[in-house]
DNA sequence: CGCCCTCTTGAACCAGTTCAAGCGCAGTGG
DNA sequence: CCACTGCGCTTGAACTGGTTCAAGAGGGCG
């Protein structure tokens, strides 16, 4: 076995918690792709013939509406699977999936992941549990849309994000603004303008990155809601 | 077993989907709650001990954030199950739930769904496919709210609640319209307002719902985009 | 009748979009 | 070597969709 699929067990959740057999087995079936920035990897209601689990870089899930905006549905980055449960209903993609950067995949064929689900009962369990785990990650998504301004979702993007250096917190944006703005359901205009507010709340643009030198203000920022934002603005 | 119990195998998926003895098993553990408007269900973050099944009414699950607001997640009804991920992850609800409006719950305890999803392998099978439609539709939601206007959003969720009558399509609102707006991820007065507006693309209202007239224009509304509805307003 | 509750309406205001222009930078070709 | 171009991002100004706050209409009920 080649070292970088090795190296893939590790990486994802699904396949670390999978017994070695099963784990060796799909990893014998799949294929590694590398992908450039912004190619495609399947397009919404086309018949899902694999699935995929993200070794390097960055994944899109959007779809296109029938008005032509673009619905970014989720990033998925290293160790993150997508496209298992439209390969488990041998139906077709429930959404598109992009390179949103250089990346590289692990491509699972479907009657692989098929033959290891019937095979191996322990694995529909861990699917279980990694569809709860989607479920939660787009509650949380819905929470946000539903509840927080912008710029909310913005600071709350960016917590989500930084990581510690130094005595302050620290992000380095994971891939183009566009794309961080379609996420969050805003436009690009509107980040930039939500990002030149956060200035005044400890947000400091820096080579490579931002800077969180006050964290405190930031989740106050977060939790806040519109009518304190705006008393707190005179 | 009592006829009101039978009753709850029928409407359900996940119960009907599952073999006899285990549908049996599950129903006879399980105990029928009563529960008014408004009444509390459980509360977001607590432990969960039961899990659900909607047998008439509406259940609301939601979640307060730290601003004090409330996010609607999902509205359920007849046939519809939840708090099972909950349940099966031994763990706190990743939400509250309501009675939105009088309903009849089916509460089956956490240790029978543990038992059954030990003694029958193909209940795993189904859960994950309940749990794969949960992601549909919290996915469905994200691209409303990420890509349409308030007013669309209302129409199209007018568009999925009508059922023809007559020549027409009739929408019996499902709950108040407070509930609906928030749902929506709205004001209600906002919702009002685009109720309002959508008399002009054939929405009226007659006793007890409203009347779609108009089907195409409604479809048309749905998947414009701002500029175009702007033109058109001309 | 008065009270509560739900819903609507109006007017001012704010957040986010739209459209247009401009900046800085990397790549390309004369 | 510099002009040209394309791309990602920012900024400005006008505008719109939605919120906010306040008032009022209408129905159900003690």
């Amino acid at each position: 076995m080649q070292p970088s699929l090795i190296a893939a067990n590790i990486q994802c959740p699904i396949l670390s918690q999978a017994k070695l057999e099963t784990r060796e087995f799909l990893v014998e079936r799949s294929r590694i792709r590398r992908m450039e920035r912004g190619e495609g990897i399947f397009l919404h209601q086309t018949p899902a013939r694999s699935c995929f689990v993200v070794m390097n870089g960055w994944v899109k899930l959007y779809r296109i509406l029938d008005s032509g905006d673009e619905a970014v549905l989720r990033m998925h980055t290293r160790g993150e699977a997508f496209a298992f449960a439209d390969v488990l209903r041998r139906g077709d993609h429930q959404y598109g999936a992009d390179a949103a950067s250089e990346c590289l995949l692990l491509e699972i064929p479907a009657d692989a992941l098929r033959q290891v689900l019937n095979d191996d009962p322990a694995f529909g369990a861990i699917l279980l549990s990694h569809s709860f785990e989607q479920i939660d990650a787009l509650s949380d998504q819905i929470e946000a849309l539903k509840c927080q301004s912008g710029i909310q979702r913005v600071a709350a993007f960016l917590r989500y994000h930084a990581r510690p250096k130094g005595n302050h917190l620290f992000v380095t944006l994971p891939y183009e603004k566009v794309l961080m703005a379609a996420y969050l359901g805003i436009k690009p205009e509107s980040l930039s303008r939500a990002l030149a507010k956060l200035r005044q709340h400890g947000v400091v643009a820096v080579d490579g990155g931002l800077e969180i030198t006050d964290q405190g203000a930031l989740d106050e920022l977060i939790a806040s809601r519109a009518v304190e934002r705006r008393m707190a603005a005179r």
